[in-house]
DNA sequence: TAGATTGTTAATCGATTAACAATC
DNA sequence: TAGATTGTTAATCGATTAACAATC
């Protein structure tokens, strides 16, 4: 059921659709129409009917949509039911957090390894993960195949260790450098995640509040 | 030369556009024309005309832009040069993370206060700057009246503290939470970061990869 | 001046919204 | 059956791309 094709923006909306109705889900709401969801998103009806009917017909006429069986639709559109194997590269501050704060698990992922050049930092342990040397990525992927990383390493790391990792066969990346990975290899996926690009945003959308 | 009614769209590559030509200068670039900007950034040299335009003219025909005057202009649009002050509400693992990662003076901000509520944090310092007990926040925002705030704190703790940062005239958050704000609230400007989101938007692409 | 490249208008493309027949 | 709401087609709106006259 899966069509190629879809736009960038169905896809964004996508995951929020996910959480919305995991939301209804668990407040015990078991059907929901088109136009109550578009209510509680801030979207029209119409525009989540045509981006469900991307990908199928998971409604019924007269009645709306089953509040669970949707969520797993899109769930499996999302591939969240595939289980792919992620590691993160980089663990100081940001890359120590991300692997104590996110639930991969419930998003597709299990994470399985953790990565620094640091040698202070190899050896320790976080989420039950000890730190590896990077200079062990080689042995580790050919042994566990990891789909993902995760980039917490500045601009300058990226590109000799991504070229690594994609010849080792990892095709996502969830990069937080300022390298711009998608624009220098092929046939990858990534996102990116830019906390200062989004505080510019911030401080523009500030700076012309009231206008 | 602010005018209203710029597209979500524009304002979102305005950042990226401000990078690049950062690190253009850097390199000791001081021209550079729509075309070869495009070329590097992965876009059409018609889209950064149109862009540009959106606040005035800041090329010179024949010539191009000049590097170091179009990132200034556009830092301007972004108001970067006018510093807000801005506090971080939750400093468990992302909270602190955020705060030792980012550097807020180069994108408009200036960090002026941590909060938790949890005892156990209240008085350790990060980035030279004391965690205060979340309860202090009022005495806190009419002493120094910050602009804005980073949300790290669970889905359930936000409306309160939202509600109480905003009567104190707080108004624009950088929100990592899953509540809605920008749903729930008028008038405020919010930047949404979304981990989970990402993660799948992620596993969606790696699973459509060769298609 | 001739060449290059902008600023801007026009054309195209695609996303969102509206409308409605199908149908539960 | 009558009412509700989908799936889907058509209309609108807006973003991107192309074209070109203006001009440095």
């Amino acid at each position: 059921m899966q069509i190629k094709g879809i736009s960038a923006y169905v896809i964004k909306r996508l995951p929020r659709y996910y959480r919305f109705l995991g939301d209804l889900s668990a407040a015990g709401i078991k059907r929901i129409s088109s136009g109550e969801l578009a209510k509680r998103m801030g979207l029209t009806a119409s525009q989540i009917r045509q981006d469900l009917n991307c990908f199928g017909g998971f409604g019924q006429q007269g009645y709306g949509y089953n509040t669970d069986i949707l969520r797993e639709e899109i769930g499996n559109i999302l591939g969240i039911n595939n289980t792919k194997k992620i590691i993160v590269i980089g663990m100081g501050n940001l890359g120590k957090a991300i692997t104590q704060h996110v639930n991969f698990n419930d998003k597709g992922f299990s994470l399985i390894g953790l990565f620094d050049e640091k040698e202070s930092l190899v050896g320790n342990i976080v989420r039950n993960i000890p730190i590896r040397n990077t200079n062990q990525l080689d042995e580790f992927c050919k042994e566990n195949h990891p789909d993902a990383a995760v980039l917490c390493i500045p601009k300058e790391a990226v590109y000799p260790i991504a070229e690594h990792l994609i010849r080792l066969g990892v095709k996502g990346f969830l990069n937080f450098s300022h390298y711009d990975l998608a624009l220098n290899f092929e046939g990858i996926a990534v996102e990116n995640i830019h906390f200062g690009d989004d505080l510019m945003k911030l401080s523009y959308k500030i700076k012309n509040l009231d206008k």
